[in-house]
DNA sequence: TTGCTCCTCACGTCACGTGAGGTGGC
DNA sequence: TTGCTCCTCACGTCACGTGAGGTGGC
């Protein structure tokens, strides 16, 4: 028998983490004096120590182990439980292994432009969304910037307030283009509406869905549109480097409309519809 | 301006995450209302959550996150951080891809033998200690028996039982052999002594420094010699399936003496250094 | 008035590590 | 007697999630 700054020793366990099994009643001493509360330890308990430390060591939590080692399970449940860790260290590698990319991306970007870019670039997923917008191909894109002002004023005042959301454009040309713009204009609804409208200057605006996008990879941008080059760069980059590759048109979701005289005030978020380049994944066997 | 909701919204953020950062001083909205609390978030505050999200993409701690922005640091200053959070990358991939292999080992394992094994593997390292011994080559490893019991009993009155650890045997030849077995035998010290000593049966035992192992794979076998074999198999297969090598010879440590008639109360813990194989790691580029 | 949103605590998570304050054993 | 080990709380870690209980705004 050992007491359990000696058994500590032997299995090269902290006597700390021997107390917390104790609690947990994962490893039990196999005797506790009633006076003192000493615990004393047996060498034949190592072996189930050592099952303990191995199956952590896969990585399965202590409340796991505990259930596999009182009740006493099945040859074919365990196999499903290490297969479902196997499948989520294979998940957790290739996310690492994603995280690694872009770390190196951020580490190459820092010796082009020697210091923080002013875009970072989020991925997250865009819900389903009602639109009614109106499409059309502009000469110039600073030709927009009355329509947003007749959308982001009319509209609202039609359809009341609340169910309006933020101005939306779809990009469905190249995306930085600045002349023969083929752009969609409108406003995303908390509810569809069942009727198209006819603007003050004639235009029609339809309701539509704006699709879903699982993955979208996006940046904010403040000021001009002039500046919108930028962010698609980065964008593009950004896409690049991290294995991904476009798959539609590139969304501007209008936080804060740009004032009608400069529009430097402007806060947009460009939203890219993006998918994982198959790659060659050294896991997949 | 946004309220919490909304710039949750757009942000796609918890709003309880948003409060979070806020406490921690990550992220202070535009603006608090002094009667209500209530939060107001301006879009231009998009870009610095932003900035945290992708940081946090990065692995970095919502501390160093907020290190990084407030005290704005040099570029050398952030490659820094990147680099050495690229190093722990690799470093938790290499350890994930271990475990995978492990896993997988086991699978495989429970293929074969359609449960738990009774050895756990496990990988510890073992300090250098003083080792007071004799070496020997024994016709028959039964024989060893005898001697460990002359060893168990005088030693101990010799020396003093407290600066006695437990008997502990290297296995110089073939760890398998069952004869002419080329064995050093002899207890670990607490304390080293100076002096060689005399057994009562005239073999002298010498001290000298048990090397440490820095990388050892140990399995704890309980009962009688004869099942060592069991253990052998059990963590020669580990070491060839987690992509390991042995380096050196096997130690076996007496935690519970065999008794001197049949010894099938014995535990011994098998120790044997190894070293990582040198692996195509596709991380090193 | 009725929901809806917002607020502030407070507690739980996971596997321990680290004291504080006190006692047992040689 | 003096260290050394052991004991039991209790709190901290990290980035939140989840209520409870209460209030503001339309």
């Amino acid at each position: 028998m050992f007491t359990i700054g000696e058994f500590s020793k032997i299995a090269q366990v902290p006597s700390s983490v021997l107390r917390y099994y104790d609690d947990l009643g994962l490893l039990k001493p196999m005797h506790v004096d009633p006076w003192t509360n000493y615990r004393s330890y047996s060498a034949t308990q190592l072996p189930r120590l050592n099952r303990i430390l191995a199956l952590k060591e896969l990585g399965l939590s202590l409340d796991q182990i505990g259930r596999l080692l009182n009740d006493n399970v099945s040859a074919d449940e365990l196999r499903g439980m290490l297969a479902l860790r196997k499948a989520q260290i294979e998940q957790s590698v290739a996310a690492e292994l994603d995280r690694l990319r872009t770390v190196e991306a951020r580490l190459q970007q820092l010796d082009h432009e020697g210091a923080f870019s002013h875009d970072d670039v989020v991925v997250k997923s865009v819900p389903a969304q009602p639109y009614l917008s109106l499409r059309h191909t502009l000469p110039y894109l600073f030709d927009g910037v009355a329509l947003i002002h007749e959308i982001a004023t009319y509209l609202p005042a039609r359809i009341g307030s609340k169910r309006v959301g933020a101005v939306t454009a779809v990009m469905h040309g190249e995306a930085f283009a600045l002349e023969n713009v083929d752009i969609e204009l409108g406003v995303v609804l908390t509810a569809a509406v069942d009727d198209s409208l006819t603007l003050p200057n004639g235009t029609r605006v339809a309701m539509r869905m704006l699709a879903a996008m699982d993955t979208a990879v996006t940046a904010v941008r403040v000021g001009a549109f002039e500046n919108g080059y930028r962010s698609y760069a980065v964008l593009g980059r950004w896409v690049e480097q991290n294995g991904y590759r476009f798959v539609g048109p590139a969304r501007e979701v209008l936080l804060v409309l740009p004032s009608a005289d400069h529009g430097t005030d402007a806060v947009v978020e460009i939203q890219f519809p993006v998918a994982k380049r198959s790659s060659s994944n050294p896991l997949v066997s």
